[in-house]
RNA sequence: UCCCGAAUAGCUCAGCUGGUUAGAGCAUCUGACUGUUAAUCAGAGGGUCGCUGGUUCGAGCCCAGCUUCGGGAGCCA
């Protein structure tokens, strides 16, 4: 028996002439003699030529679109003219059928909204294997980038009994029976009855638990799932999505930009470097797309030239207060084209806004810092008040031209009496997070991280535009279907 | 959650001012052809017009509610 070889390597090999073992799913039969053959380790497909002359008509019924099968047969350069390489099957074995009645991918175009409800079946398409291809090296490289750097990678618990982070509506975890809750005296659920004892949510970031690891082993990161119960109905926002968190001690603001700058450049000439096919074909996909928009809405860089424009240019760094500036005296502020008018220091920023910095003005990658304490955690390094008095923390958001905030984070407060006085003004339960100011009791040091939106880095490397397509299977408000 | 828009064949969409039997391309099936490239040519089948109610002599079309989807906003990564 010969052994089974890839597609991919049989579509660059130049030695032909000799007996092949493929298999795959059928992706079209043209003309009962041509099979284009897909075995998901590349996009292209290899040709089947079948000697249909020869071979049980019932046999050629049974090659549809979507069927699983195996061919052995002789690998010859192609004597068409669209591939170089094809097979001449002697032998066509049907592993699964696939009935052409109810198998819904055609080989045609289908819209990435019909392709949303079936996407059990939509990794067969070009558009899927080229994203998650991508989302597979872009995750190695993740964990590539912070292990040559010495970071240790840390798994933090998915569930969490402190809802104290404030990043947003938690999902409860429970093993208690909604038809008859226990309740305590005055009412309410009684938690003490529940799995854990207390109540307990999934995670909504890591950060808290990433510090703890940060202040023992120096440079750690979290690379994995969170939960947000929010009902949020974008294209930029998951229920359940994958986050990287790095948390670095005896590092500050500066620091902190600089990983987070280095991290994607890496990252995205890790697929630039590896997925080369794989953005050709997205890159010819947008481009396809933009035909048929006006001129005005077509972009100014093609995805391939975005990706190296981000890698060969440094990200523009600027204080909330100097984007503040910029924004007042800009024209869609003047003539009042905003929806939310910038008037004053202290206003949070509007995706609008950010969009303006991004796109129009700076035209380039953004990292804001230095926001108004006000509107961010209480975890963040409070900064010595301004001239005018004014407070900030050591924030930083990175924004990404068409995704907004790619990456959060900030310096940590690391003074234990500025941290638990923030808290208090937040009412924030020191109880409950004793552990975590343990680290500022304890040998407390400055320290900082971020957090970067692992599927807003894949929407920006594919270009696509809706987070719901760059994640298997997307987890959002009145869906959890597959 | 808010604003706007959409839902018609397996897919993409057309359907006039409310009027007889709801159309096209692709897909599927049948036949022809057989070095095709989203094959081609001929023919056929395929519809609870998202759901519920209302207006009307009459509703795919108008109105209300609901559901789902898309775009934008908020929350954020």
């Amino acid at each position: 028996m010969i052994k089974r070889e890839k597609i991919k390597s049989l579509l660059n090999t130049t030695d032909f002439n000799r007996e092949v073992s493929v298999m795959g799913w059928v992706k079209t039969f043209r003309n009962n003699q041509f099979i284009a053959l897909n075995d998901g380790s590349c996009m292209g497909n290899l040709q089947i030529v079948v000697d249909f002359n020869n071979t049980a008509e019932e046999l050629l019924k049974r090659i549809t679109t979507g069927a699983a099968i195996a061919i052995k047969g002789q690998l010859v350069e192609s004597l068409g003219k669209g591939q170089r390489v094809e097979v001449k099957a002697t032998s066509v074995e049907i592993l699964g059928d696939s009935d052409p009645e109810k198998f819904p991918l055609q080989p045609k175009k289908h819209s990435l909204e019909f392709l949303r409800e079936i996407a059990h079946l939509r990794f067969r398409t070009n558009t899927f294997n080229a994203v998650f291809k991508i989302r597979h090296a872009l995750a190695f490289a993740v964990h590539q980038f912070y292990n040559e750097r010495g970071f240790v990678y840390m798994h933090t618990p998915v569930i969490t009994a402190s809802d104290a982070e404030g990043a947003g509506e938690m999902f409860r975890v429970t093993t208690l029976d909604f038809d008859q809750t226990p309740r305590t005296e005055d009412g309410k659920v009684d938690f003490s009855e529940d799995f854990f004892g207390r109540a307990t949510n999934l995670t909504v970031s890591g950060q808290l638990e990433g510090e703890l690891a940060a202040m023992a082993f120096g440079e750690i990161y979290t690379f994995g799932p969170t939960f947000r119960a929010e009902n949020s109905n974008t294209t930029r926002h998951l229920a359940e999505f994958w986050m990287i968190e790095p948390e670095v001690a005896f590092a500050d603001l500066e620091d902190n930009m600089q990983l987070a700058e280095d991290m994607m450049k890496y990252l995205i000439s890790y697929a630039r470097e590896h997925c080369r096919e794989e953005l050709e074909f997205l890159n010819n996909r947008l481009l396809e797309e933009e035909k048929n928009k006006p001129q005005q809405e077509r972009s100014e860089l093609s995805l391939l030239e975005k990706l190296d424009f981000c890698v060969n240019n440094d990200f523009q760094r600027l204080t909330y207060t100097e984007a503040i500036a910029i924004l007042k005296s800009s024209k869609p502020n003047q003539k009042k084209q905003f929806k939310y008018i910038i008037n004053e220091w202290g206003a949070d920023l509007q995706s609008e806004h950010e969009r303006y910095l991004v796109e129009k003005h700076f035209k380039k990658p953004v990292i804001l810092t230095d926001y108004p304490a006000d509107i961010k955690s209480f975890y963040m390094r409070q900064n010595e008040p301004d001239s005018e008095g004014r407070r900030t923390v050591a924030a930083m958001d990175v924004l990404f031209p068409g995704i907004g905030e790619m990456i959060g984070g900030s310096q940590r407060e690391e003074r234990m009496d500025r941290l638990t006085q923030r808290m208090d003004e937040l009412n924030i339960p020191q109880e409950e997070l004793w552990w975590y100011l343990d680290t500022r009791r304890f040998g407390t040091a400055p320290h900082s991280g971020f957090g970067l939106g692992f599927e807003r880095l894949i929407l920006f490397v594919t270009g696509m535009t809706n987070i719901r397509d760059v994640i298997a299977f997307p987890r959002f408000p009145k869906n959890a279907e597959f």
